[in-house]
DNA sequence: ATCATTCTTGACTGATTGGTCAACTCTGGT
DNA sequence: ACCAGAGTTGACCAATCAGTCAAGAATGAT
């Protein structure tokens, strides 16, 4: 029917292929975020993506498939967000422009934060090995900087790994919870100056609890997408 | 009824009944917190409540009933751990007292607090009343509290709501990310010292964060389980 | 000992699930 | 015009699901 010309300009077969892929993906991370992996279910993912049932599965050959691939990619988004974290800069402007990025991803990709909310809640059946290899690695040589920070007097004395998972939890609480927020919030989603003063109140709070000041909000540029990688 | 004697330790109708829900809302939380409301299946609750499956509906009608029982007995939890933001008391003291007994919540009720974040996840399709009517109340009152701290001066000017929202999400992150803190401490649960050093550590940033300095640890007593109310 | 009541449980049911399949349409190349 | 291969889809299947039920076991009261 009218599905093949939904796709680009180009007729091509593949682009049929992307664009509908695509499609399923998105569904699913939705679908997946909001019901988890067993209570979600092909026939509501399929609803949302606008396609026949069997056309899921003549793309991801199974359930689980689509999953991997849905979680596969969010952990590489996230991956992205990690290098705004500069080793090289000051503690100032390496953990304020982490902490932004990251609270700009809760905003924009909220779906993608539940499913990896829910996927470690369950125990990480999937990822495991991300949290193994790659996450820890991340993890090891951050909390190495951090700990040169403070040897350099930089920062006071702080476990870093306590401080990382504050940044991860508080920044993630707002995708994860937005619902709870939007409901505190009188039911309405956080506005754009809202987003823009949690984020400096956020920034603020934990640089000057480990003893920096925090630089000034840079830009407030709050719809600038994000810099180069 | 007869209900006039003490509840003893004699082998009544009424302890069988008492105990076996107890088991079963044990199960159910738990396999609630591991796979969501539709990931769990009453066989998996019934099995680890090690009881057979027929027995569970004998005494809960349903799934979803179960689970509101799971959902309604953990918001009294929070509601008790709540109280310990004492709204006389000093900002450090209300504060720290606070967050170190939602840090033992997280460690005590992990299961609980994993219920919790898959039904806000999920959109609160269960608890919606309990956001609007209780929690906003909660809120708003401790909101009212921290804004006088401010206006007395004795914090730093921040907005109150970001402030709540990251002692939620720094201390609900241990119980809710447990596994993923595990992994990443080498596949071993965080040892009592971790524990106590984590709760120091979250306190001391989020109270110097605000411009205060923060108590000596309370006593250091870990295992101390916790006051009067 | 009798009996009403509570508790137990294997066997069942209708509904829903993930997944399959064969018949079908559409597309670009020739 | 024709065709090979990509894309589409309703109908179907075996497995699993929440929930039911009736027959029986256990228990306290008399």
């Amino acid at each position: 029917m009218t599905q093949t010309e939904s796709a680009a300009k180009t007729g091509s077969r593949t682009d049929i292929r992307e664009e509908n892929e695509r499609r399923i993906l998105a569904a699913a991370e939705q679908v997946f975020a909001e019901r988890g992996f067993g209570g979600a279910t092909m026939q509501l993912i399929a609803d949302k993506a606008g396609l026949p049932k069997a056309n899921l599965h003549y793309y991801l050959s199974s359930k689980e498939v689509l999953y991997r691939r849905v979680v596969e990619r969010i952990f590489n988004i996230w991956l992205e967000a990690a290098d705004s974290f500069e080793t090289s800069a000051t503690p100032e402007r390496a953990l304020s422009r982490y902490i932004a990025r990251k609270m700009q991803m809760s905003r924009d990709y909220r779906f993608g934060s539940k499913v990896w909310a829910n996927e470690v809640m369950q125990g990480a059946p999937i990822i495991q090995d991300y949290l193994e290899v790659t996450l820890r690695d991340w993890t090891e040589t951050r909390i190495a900087v951090i700990r040169r920070w403070i040897d350099a007097g930089l920062i006071r004395p702080v476990e870093p790994r306590w401080l990382l998972y504050m940044i991860w939890a508080t920044t993630q609480h707002y995708a994860d919870f937005a619902h709870q927020i939007e409901t505190l919030n009188g039911g309405h989603p956080l506005s754009d100056a809202q987003w823009q003063d949690a984020t400096e109140t956020v920034c603020g709070i934990i640089l000057r609890g480990i003893g920096l000041e925090p630089p000034a909000p840079e830009a407030a540029g709050r719809d600038r997408a994000e810099g180069a990688p």
